[in-house]
DNA sequence: GGCCGTTCAACCCGTTCA
DNA sequence: TGAACGGGTTGAACGGCC
């Protein structure tokens, strides 16, 4: 179908490109993707599902054998396992935004207009998001629409056990016993500010330590592509793509660029460790 | 300028919205459909009968000849062949919410009222106006939206509210792939120990019919990828802005959608004959 | 340009009532 | 029985920070 590509005439551009529409292809359903969304190449559909349901408290159920097949059609028929393939093929909850991020990003948007509203005053526009009424006795400042809602209050009961492993970092192990992974029982990782946190909710340092996990596990991306494809995440399309031995570096760099930089602990190793806690 | 897939584009778009008013029609009585409900095109009248009737388990009896021809007008006449016709023509009963979903739902929207009053204790119904400013004249008034959160915190179990679910892609897998799957009804395989529906036994026939259906679906499925694949993976990147009712192409799903007049699906085609009879 | 969150219309499931 | 409606979920489009 696709005769235009066939050329393959080693312009790297043209290498480029079909790396690209390979990498196109959301990890979870098979839907087109644009990116990466939560550490994982997937699609709009798959981001929104994923940062919506993925913190929620309650856990779906799979009255089958909890091994649905996701594709772009059925995605919507089982929603716990297409919340379990977005965990499986890598998709990270620590980083879609709590509460407080929100909150504050809300914030600093609003920062930013008031401030260009100032300096270009002509072009008012909408601006404030949230108009405080007066009718009721609010206490607080805070944005009215978004109740506070501690997603993680109390329940932390659920996920037991069950559920399937991430294929993800055994893969890596198993598939390159990469030296890289060398690590050495240190890590003292400066405990400081102690975060009030109730539950799981993990404090500004401890996600970045995530952070840095994840940016390891992206390096990993393209070998995942290579080796695993087809038979792990199971007949999403045909796929066959025979060079696939030719995108050995995908993604350029911008890995790091996710990184907070808030905390600039090189420990690698409790960040492997937290990442493996969440993954399971 | 690709004006060629544009054009092509154009085509699809003009064709998918023929086809699209085309299928505005229940594959069951031939009457006005809106869309689908548990899984097939069908109308109003068809989806309440069959939520109604397709988990009672009392078998209802034909008066003539269990060959009924089903129209809009002698649907009220025999049921038996009516259910029967919502199930060929791939209506799935599991689709159906189970009393548990439903009684959790109910709770939830409950508990949704009671927040959102809670929050706007003073009258309901202030947003009858649209406060839609485009230029100037920063009113300050905001949208607020309606809609609520997400993740309500605490729900316990979840369920699968509105949307439906469906092992369907499993069970597809299993039985189109793997004939050993015998899918034995005392064992629904939930790993949860406790009881999930209290009726979640799938007879054999049945099992068949959802199968069909969702070999039917996963047909449906490449052909989509197939078509889509070229003109919207390849290019769709901007998309431009153009008309809304564009956007519709993502979102082929379910099962007999655009099956073009010649399906793989017998009973699809049965339906559609008789269709066309009835229409006459 | 990548990737967060937000918005909103469409979809579809259940409920209600005549 | 079926038309009308309420409402939760989904996903495309978009705003915005980096
Ligand atoms: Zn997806
Ligand atoms: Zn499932
Ligand atoms: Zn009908
Ligand atoms: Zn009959």
């Amino acid at each position: 179908m696709d005769n235009s590509s066939d050329k393959k005439d080693d312009t790297s551009a043209q290498k480029k490109e079909v790396l690209s529409s390979l990498q196109k292809i959301c990890l979870v359903c098979g839907d087109k993707a644009l990116g990466y969304n939560f550490n994982a190449i997937s699609c709009e559909s798959c981001k929104a599902f994923f940062r919506r349901n993925a913190l929620a408290s309650k856990e779906f159920k799979c009255p089958f054998t909890n091994n649905c097949v996701i594709t772009v059609v059925t995605r919507r028929f089982c929603q716990k396992c297409r919340l379990e393939k977005c965990l499986s093929i890598g998709m990270v909850k620590e980083f879609i935004m709590s509460e407080e991020d929100k909150a504050e990003k809300r914030r600093k948007i609003e920062e930013n207009r008031a401030r260009k509203r100032q300096r270009d005053p002509d072009d008012a526009v909408t601006s404030s998001k949230n108009v405080k009424r007066d009718d009721e006795g609010d206490t607080g400042v805070i944005p009215l629409q978004d109740t506070v809602i501690q997603y993680d209050t109390l329940s932390t009961t659920c996920s037991p056990s069950s559920t399937v492993q991430s294929p993800l970092s055994n893969d890596l192990d198993a598939s390159l016993q990469s030296p890289q992974y060398n690590y050495t029982p240190s890590a003292p990782v400066t405990p400081g500010t102690e975060q009030p946190y109730p539950m799981k909710i993990y404090p500004i340092d401890e996600k970045s330590v995530i952070n840095r996990a994840i940016y390891e596990q992206r390096m990993m991306d393209s070998y995942i592509y290579e080796n695993v494809d087809s038979n792990m995440y199971g007949e999403t399309k045909q796929n066959s793509i025979s060079e696939k031995t030719a995108h050995r570096e995908t993604r350029p760099q911008h890995v790091c660029e996710e990184i907070p930089s808030t905390s600039t602990n090189p420990d690698v190793n409790k960040a492997r460790d937290i990442l493996q806690d969440v993954e399971r």
